[in-house]
DNA sequence: CTTACTATTAGTAATAGGTACTAAATGCAA
DNA sequence: TTGCATTTAGTACCTATTACTAATAGTAAG
């Protein structure tokens, strides 16, 4: 970046904003970036209370790796305690305050929606599935700390299109149901 | 981890196992869970192709960075475009592989869900608002990479639950719609 | 028992991306 | 010009490694 010089204060607010946005970047490359000695990011860093790089990454891996593997990074979110192909399935998945809204402590939506979805696709083995519809209904909220238990059943199937209902309890209380049409589109 | 000595073959698999379960692992911390020298674990990683701890460390944090922004992170998924306080609003999303299954790099439908949902929440601007009821549906698959245009519609009202309709785009074409009912909690 | 071979361990140099510290040079304003 | 903040330079040290060479241990076959 073009960025000539500038004062010290100014440069301490956008270093900050460049590690938000990008907390990757080395003191090498900040200091390319701002035009200044590679002591002077380090100066910088020390009066703002950054850390450096390994730090930072790290930090990003450790905030996340939890929460990753149950949303978005394992194909199953839950843990699949129970499961007959074709016909049924259970999973079980422990909510945490990651899962929450921080103010009300209430389990966002999604969550319950990825777990029942993809225990839906593990119960008809189809590796490439794609929900089509889905018909879901909350019926109540759910805590930061309560134990989800989908179960899902495979109701009917025709072709390469799979019927799956699936409701989700805490405890003996129906939080959730979901009706999923599956198209598996294994060649 | 009072285990003795293992075979190569034998340990070699632990290993990948303990690194898979938790990526934090330093050798040194290996070579005490496996009795050997801290030589033999960078031997067996060697052999394995695993990467460093570093290398570890800093795969999960790129692999998750953006999309732990996106689901579950920020309280928003996608980028808000435009946004009528209890009337409309739009919001982009651009998909890439890690939300995709690996085999079709078809997206998985909770992120699209996610986006529609947490854009429904934003228009009616109530902090913990609840996705009560919904019929959703997806019409078309969606390839990593494409961008998601989401539009949300206030459609009703009634006391505190608000009826939000969302139709997500690709282009021209319509790739899902559901229709939401969110309830608000405040006091 | 010796040979052969694998598995393991030891040790050294070099690496990236730093910390922590001391000291010197520069900028600028009163 | 004096004074102080700012910036730069330089050194030693750190961790968790790679890459490499070399020595040692363990075991099985002849």
């Amino acid at each position: 970046m073009g960025v000539k010089r500038l004062p010290k204060k100014e440069r301490q607010k956008r270093l900050k904003l460049e590690l938000e946005k990008d907390p990757f970047l080395t003191d090498e490359e900040l200091m390319q970036m701002f035009n200044v000695s590679i002591q002077t990011i380090r100066l910088d860093r020390l009066e703002l209370g950054i850390p450096e790089l390994r730090q930072r990454i790290k930090k990003v891996a450790e905030q996340n790796y939890s929460k990753v593997r149950s949303i978005g990074g394992a194909e199953i979110v839950g843990e699949l305690v129970d499961l007959n192909l074709g016909e049924n399935g259970i999973s079980i998945l422990e909510t945490d305050k990651s899962m929450a809204f921080k103010k009300t402590n209430v389990i966002k939506g999604h969550h319950i929606f990825a777990q029942a979805e993809s225990l839906a696709m593990a119960v008809i083995d189809a590796d490439a599935a794609l929900t089509g519809v889905s018909n879901i209904k909350y019926k109540n909220p759910v805590k930061a700390g309560q134990k989800l238990i989908a179960k899902a059943e495979v109701v009917r199937r025709r072709n390469n299109k799979h019927f799956v209902h699936v409701f989700t309890y805490v405890g003996q209380e129906q939080v959730f149901r979901g009706k999923f049409i599956l198209v598996s589109i294994d060649d």
